[in-house]
DNA sequence: TTCATTTCTTAATCTAGTTCAATGCACAGG
DNA sequence: CCTGTGCATTGAACTAGATTAAGAAATGAA
């Protein structure tokens, strides 16, 4: 059960049995349905949620109601609005399962708890935001400077299992390109 | 001196006298020439830098050779490339000074010293990059969602001071836009 | 199985923004 | 003081991608 995360979490650090069983002690089992909201514009964000199994996008509803997701979180990822959850402040954001998920999840308290006892948890957890915004930030400079048909072949190319799993539609609004267009580049990628 | 960056490090936690003496003892002040090259695409950055006085910007070169200005830093921000400094790893990024610039540096030793003679800056320093996190979300959502005009009137909203001081060349480029569109658009809002 | 809902594809039309090329301007350096 | 160099502007021609609308295919619920 605890194999898969652990594997995770020990890729920077490296902790004691004892340091473990600590972490498992708080961490907090969760399944979730798809389709099911875990969070939505207004609430706050009141976890940090790591993927076993399924699943789930981080998205956006801008001003003109156009959604943009930012993000698909599948196994081993972690999903939150972090902004939300360290101020406790109202999240802009959307996530939804789209697929039945299995998660752990933290909440503000069982992670101060955490890092209370186990202070070396504090890297592993910069290094998740940290790796965040590299991420963001490559993503932004991609959006900006490549042509919709580099976008997608970037896209496959990092996250080779997402296609088969998650709706067309949902590519598009991630890569910022409407469906049809999509539709359309794959096509032509196709008889290459 | 300190008068600056103490305002903003107060913003989020509260220091004692002597910690913020310890806090100064290891900022180093530093004086960096008009275009002027802090980092580049290749080095290791082995600063972080607050911005007392200047503007710098922060780019990168994509593959097929243009630049895209990720980041404009000017008073009171803080200028570096995280990923390459916390993992001494290869920057993919260049820093340039766009002002004769003053700044206080860290390094990966006087920080590592900081955090441990006063491990209350760990949050100061995750407030900073969890900001920056949320900015460069803003921006990823924006540069997907908003159409060039949008863009161009939510960044002199955001960054008023910044149009007056650097070329339209880099704003357009911020932008994700042509100069010559940015051109055409600040025609036409000017006479409305 | 059937009906309803969601997703995908195709094609025609339209437009925001690019590219190219020429001109004008400002100001920094000798 | 001139002169090069970098930047801004303008216009004409072009194109990547949006939008609209309609039909086909897939999925799911009852």
């Amino acid at each position: 059960m605890f194999e898969q995360i652990d594997k995770n979490i020990n890729r920077s650090t490296t902790f004691l049995q004892e340091e473990l069983a600590i972490f498992h002690e708080l961490l907090e089992y969760k399944k979730v349905k798809k389709k099911t909201h875990l969070l939505r514009a207004g609430e706050i964000c009141n976890f940090e949620a790591y993927v076993i199994k399924g699943c789930l996008r981080t998205y956006y509803i801008d001003e003109n109601g156009s959604e943009v997701i930012l993000q698909f979180g599948i196994e081993d990822w972690w999903v939150s609005d972090l902004a939300s959850f360290y101020d406790q402040k109202s999240s802009q954001l959307f996530i939804e399962a789209l697929e039945d998920c299995e998660i752990f999840i933290f909440t503000p308290q069982s992670k101060e708890e955490l890092l209370f006892k186990v202070p070396k948890f504090e890297r592993v957890f910069r290094l998740m935001i940290q790796r965040n915004l590299s991420a963001t930030q490559n993503r932004l400079v991609r959006s900006i400077a490549q042509d919709a048909e580099q976008k997608y072949l970037t896209f496959i190319e990092k996250y080779p299992t997402i296609p088969q799993r998650v709706p067309q539609l949902y590519i598009a609004s991630y890569l910022g390109i409407s469906p049809e267009f999509l539709s359309k580049l794959r096509k032509k990628l196709a008889k290459q």
